[in-house]
DNA sequence: GAGTTTGAAACT
DNA sequence: CAGTTTCAAACTC
C-alpha cells in the first residue's frame, strides 16, 4: 500500500529537494538556530551531525524533550542544512565554489570538523544561545497544543517564522503568536552578528558576484552555518535528538552530495522539494548571487526567523534554463520556499492554538487565511519583498514579502510574521477580525478554528483537486484525507505527479489569482474593477459568482474577461468590468456586514473603504499590515478568504515545516490556502505561473532592510517570461530586491 | 453530520 | 477543443 505512487515517474529523478528545506520555514528556523550551513556535503553533515551531535547532547542533554517530536527536528535540521548547503554550493561553484564548499562544509560538521578558530568561538556562543532558543522553541511551540505534533509544531514554526508582520491576524492562533514572541525574539536577536552581517551581505549581495561576494559569503556563511550547526546540535540535544533518525534518508541523499538532492527527505520537511522535478538542472545556477542572499538571509532569520534560507537558493537557479526545466525548477523551489505554517492542533479542539499562517509565495495570507492554518507556505521570495517599511518589520515583510500583496489577502489571512510575534497580531480582516465570530459560515465546521485543510477521499492528494497539493503543500495533521500521498513520505511521487500535472498545464500551479500589488497600483487597483484576477478566469453557471464556489469570489477578486461566467455578480467586479456596487453591495455587504457584526465590528458599506477603516486599526501598528490591507483588498472588502487559491506569487509551501508548530502564528480567517495573491504587476502573466510553476519562492531576496540591494529591478514586469519561474516570482513581488541577478 | 450543489480538474 | 466524469469544497439543512 503504501505507496506506491500513482506517478512516480521520477521520484528518482527529482532530487533536488534540498534546496527546498532550505527554505521550508523549519529550516529557516533551524538556521536561526542552528549556525549551521547548510553546504553541500550533505552526507557528510548527515554523518558528522549525528557525531557532533551525540558529543554535545552528551553535553547538553536535552532539557525536556520530547521525543518524538525531536526527532524529527533533528532531522529537519539535517535535512534542512544539507539543502542549503546544496544550493549555497552551487553558487559557490561558480564562484569559487570548492573553496566555499570546502569551508563551509567544515563549517557544518562545524565542531566536529575542522573549524576555524573564529568559528568555533562563535559556535560555543551559539551553541549556548541555540541551545536556549530550543528549549524556548519547544516550549512554546510545543506547548500550546498539544501537540502530539510537536515536531510538526516545530517545523511548522519554522516556516511560519517568515509570516508576516503586517498581516498577521490574530485568529485563534494568534494566541500562539503571542507566546510565540518570545522565541522569536530570542531567535532574532539571536546573533546580533548575523544580522549585520546581513546587512553587509545585502549590500553587497548585488554586486557580489563572486569574487566579494564569495568572501563574504563565505565569511558569512561560515559564522551562520556554525551557528547553525551549534543549533542543531543543540537542538538535537535539547530534543534529545538522535542523530540516527531520520537521517536514512538523508543518508542517501548524501550521494548527490552536492546538488542533487537526490532524494529528499522531505519527510521531514515539510515542503516539497523544490527541485525534486527538475533536479538535474536546476542545480546549478545560483550563482555569486545565491550565496550573499543566503548569508542574507540567514541575518535575516535571525532577526526574523528566517524564512527562507531557501530561497536563496533556489530561486536564483533558472534564469538561463529554459523554461522546461525552469518549471520545476520553479516548483521545487516554490516548496522550499514555502512553508507553511502550521497551526496545529486546533483543529479539533478548538482550542486553537495555533494557525499557521502561510505566507505563500510570497505573503501567506492566503493560506494562512485559509483555514487553517496549516501551512504555509512561504516562499521564498516573500522575502524580497519587502517594502520596506520597517526595520524589523522590514525584515519580516521581506521575509514575508509576498505579504505585501497577501496582506490583501489578507483579508483573509493574517499573517505573521515570525519574527515577530509582535506583528501577529491583527488580523485583520475584514470578516473576522475577531476570532470569535468567525464567520459562520466560514467554516462552519471546523474550521474555524483554524485550521482545516483538505478531506479528500479518491484523489489521494496528488491532484488538483486537492486544495494542499494545489496550494502546493504537504498535508498536514488537520487533512482528514485519506490514502494521502501528499506527505513527505513521498515526496518523489508528490514532486513527479506535480511535474507531471505541470507538463499538462504548466499554469496549474500558479497562483490562481493575482492581485494587483501595491507597486502597481494600489490606487489603479481601486480603479480598476478588479484589478487582480482570477487568471484563468471562472466558468460558473449558477452560483452568479457570488459564493466562494467561485473562484474569482473565492480568491478576493474580480471576475474578469478570462471568465466565462453567467450571470456574473461577483462582488469584486464583475467581468463587464463593473462592480456591483448595489448587488454585490447588497449580498456582499450583507455577507461582509454579517463577519463584521460578528466580529463586532461596524458594517462597513464599501469596500475598500471598509477594508481601511478596519486595516488600520489594526495592527499595531505594523506597517505590513497596513500594505497588506491597502494592496489587497478589493474592493470589497473581504473577499471570501481564499481558500487555496494561489495567487501568483505563490509559491509553495510545502510543508516542509508545515510542521512547525511554534511557531505558528494564527490563523487567521481566510479560506484556505491560497496562496497569496502576488501582486502584480506582472503577475498577471501567465508566464510566470508557468514557469513556474513553482514558482515559487525564490524569490527571496533582497534585502530586509533597506534597501535592496538592486534596484528592483522594475519590476518585474521585465521580464518576466525569461527567466524562469522564479523570477517570475520575483517580479511578482515588487519591491524586492531581486536576488536573482542574473538576468 | 449528512446531504446537496457547484464548478474545477480530470478524463475521454 | 468539447463533452463527460470525477472530485472535493462550498453550501444547505
Ligand atoms: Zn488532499
Ligand atoms: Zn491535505
Ligand atoms: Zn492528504
Ligand atoms: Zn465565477
Ligand atoms: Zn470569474
Ligand atoms: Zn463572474
Amino acid at each position: 500500500m503504501e505507496t506506491e505512487t500513482p506517478n512516480r515517474t521520477k521520484a528518482a529523478s527529482s532530487s533536488t529537494p534540498i534546496s527546498k528545506f532550505e527554505d521550508s520555514p523549519v529550516f529557516n528556523y533551524i538556521n536561526n538556530l542552528s549556525p549551521i550551513k547548510p553546504v553541500k556535503s550533505i552526507h557528510i553533515a548527515q554523518t558528522l551531525g549525528s557525531l557532533s551531535f551525540a558529543s554535545l547532547q552528551s553535553i547538553f542533554t536535552s532539557p525536556h524533550v520530547s521525543s518524538l517530536k525531536e526527532s524529527r527536528f533533528h532531522r529537519r535540521h539535517q535535512n534542512l542544512d544539507f539543502s542549503k548547503l546544496r544550493s549555497p554550493s552551487r553558487d559557490a561553484e561558480r564562484a569559487s565554489a570548492n573553496e566555499r564548499a570546502e569551508a563551509e562544509l567544515s563549517e557544518n560538521f562545524g565542531e566536529r570538523i575542522s573549524v576555524p578558530s573564529t568559528t568555533v568561538d562563535q559556535l560555543s556562543e551559539q551553541n549556548k544561545f541555540a541551545f536556549e532558543l530550543s528549549h524556548t522553541l519547544d516550549y512554546e511551540y510545543g506547548s500550546p497544543d498539544s501537540r502530539t505534533n510537536k515536531e510538526m509544531c516545530l517545523q511548522r514554526a519554522g516556516q511560519q517564522v517568515e509570516l508576516d508582520l503586517g498581516n498577521t491576524q490574530a485568529g485563534p492562533g494568534c494566541e500562539w503568536a503571542s507566546l510565540a514572541p518570545d522565541t522569536a525574539n530570542l531567535l532574532i536577536f539571536s546573533s546580533p552578528n548575523d544580522a549585520e552581517a546581513f546587512q553587509g551581505i545585502m549590500q553587497m549581495s548585488p554586486g557580489l558576484e563572486t569574487g566579494l561576494g564569495a568572501a563574504i559569503s563565505s565569511s558569512l556563511i561560515r559564522n551562520n552555518i556554525a551557528e547553525l550547526q551549534k543549533m542543531q546540535l543543540l537542538f538535537q540535544v535539547a530534543v534529545g535528538g538522535h542523530p540516527e533518525m531520520g537521517d536514512a534518508s538523508e543518508s542517501i541523499e548524501i550521494k548527490h552530495a552536492q546538488e542533487d538532492p537526490g532524494s529528499r527527505d522531505l519527510e521531514t520537511m515539510g515542503s516539497y522539494p523544490c527541485d525534486g522535478l527538475n533536479n538535474e538542472a536546476e542545480l546549478h545556477d545560483p550563482f555569486a548571487e545565491m550565496k550573499p542572499l543566503s548569508n542574507f538571509q540567514r541575518g535575516m532569520r535571525r532577526r526574523c526567523l528566517d524564512f527562507e534560507l531557501v530561497g536563496s537558493h533556489h530561486h536564483e537557479r533558472l534564469p538561463d534554463r529554459s523554461n522546461s526545466s525552469s518549471l520545476s525548477h520553479l516548483e521545487g523551489m516554490i516548496a522550499s520556499a514555502n512553508l507553511m505554517l502550521t497551526s496545529v492542533n486546533s483543529k479539533r479542539g478548538g482550542e486553537p492554538s495555533m494557525c499557521i499562517l502561510p505566507g505563500i509565495g510570497l505573503h501567506l495570507n492566503s493560506l494562512a487565511s485559509a483555514k487553517g492554518c496549516y501551512n504555509v507556505i512561504s516562499q521564498d521570495s516573500s522575502i524580497s519583498e519587502t517594502h520596506s517599511n520597517m526595520p524589523c518589520q522590514e525584515l519580516l515583510q521581506q521575509t514575508v514579502i509576498s505579504n505585501s500583496s497577501d496582506k490583501e489577502a489578507d483579508e483573509t489571512g493574517n499573517v505573521f510574521v515570525e519574527d515577530n510575534p509582535l506583528a501577529l497580531v491583527l488580523p485583520e480582516e475584514p470578516n473576522l477580525n475577531s476570532p470569535q465570530k468567525k464567520r459562520h459560515r466560514d467554516e462552519h465546521s471546523g474550521d474555524v478554528d483554524g485550521c482545516k485543510r483538505c478531506n479528500c477521499k479518491k484523489s489521494k492528494c496528488l491532484k488538483l483537486y486537492c486544495e494542499c497539493f494545489a496550494a502546493g503543500v504537504y498535508c498536514m495533521e488537520p487533512c482528514a484525507c485519506q490514502d494521502c500521498f501528499n506527505k513527505p513520505i513521498h515526496e518523489d511521487t508528490v514532486l513527479a505527479t506535480r511535474k507531471l500535472i505541470e507538463s499538462r498545464n504548466p499554469l496549474a500551479f500558479a497562483p490562481k489569482v493575482i492581485r494587483a500589488s501595491d507597486s502597481v497600483t494600489k490606487n489603479e487597483y481601486m480603479k480598476t474593477p478588479a484589478s487582480a484576477r482570477h487568471k484563468r478566469g471562472c466558468n460558473c453557471k449558477k452560483s452568479s459568482c457570488l459564493k466562494k464556489y467561485c473562484e474569482c469570489y473565492q480568491g478576493g477578486v474580480g471576475c474578469s474577461i478570462n471568465c466565462r461566467c453567467e450571470g456574473c455578480r461577483n462582488k469584486f467586479g464583475t467581468k463587464d468590468g463593473t462592480v456591483p456596487v448595489a448587488e454585490a453591495d447588497c449580498e456582499a455587504e450583507a455577507e461582509e456586514a454579517e463577519r463584521r457584526e460578528k466580529a463586532g465590528l461596524d458594517v462597513i458599506p464599501l469596500r475598500t473603504e471598509k477594508l481601511k477603516s478596519v486595516l488600520p486599526g489594526t495592527p499595531s501598528g505594523l506597517s505590513g499590515s497596513l500594505l497588506t490591507q491597502t494592496t489587497v483588498p478589493p474592493p470589497k472588502s473581504k473577499p471570501p478568504r481564499s481558500t487555496f487559491l494561489a495567487t501568483v506569487g505563490s509559491t509553495y509551501v510545502l510543508n516542509s515545516t508545515q510542521k512547525l508548530g511554534k511557531a505558528e502564528f494564527l490563523l487567521p480567517p481566510l479560506p484556505k490556502f491560497e496562496k497569496p495573491p502576488q501582486s502584480n504587476a506582472e503577475n498577471e502573466m501567465p508566464e510566470i505561473l508557468r514557469g513556474s510553476s513553482t514558482p515559487n519562492a525564490n524569490i527571496k531576496t533582497a534585502s530586509p532592510n533597506r534597501k535592496r540591494v538592486s534596484p528592483p529591478h522594475g519590476e518585474f514586469g521585465s521580464s518576466p517570461s525569461l527567466k524562469s519561474g522564479r523570477r517570475l516570482i520575483l517580479q511578482s513581488i515588487p519591491s524586492f530586491p531581486s536576488l536573482t541577478p542574473q538576468h
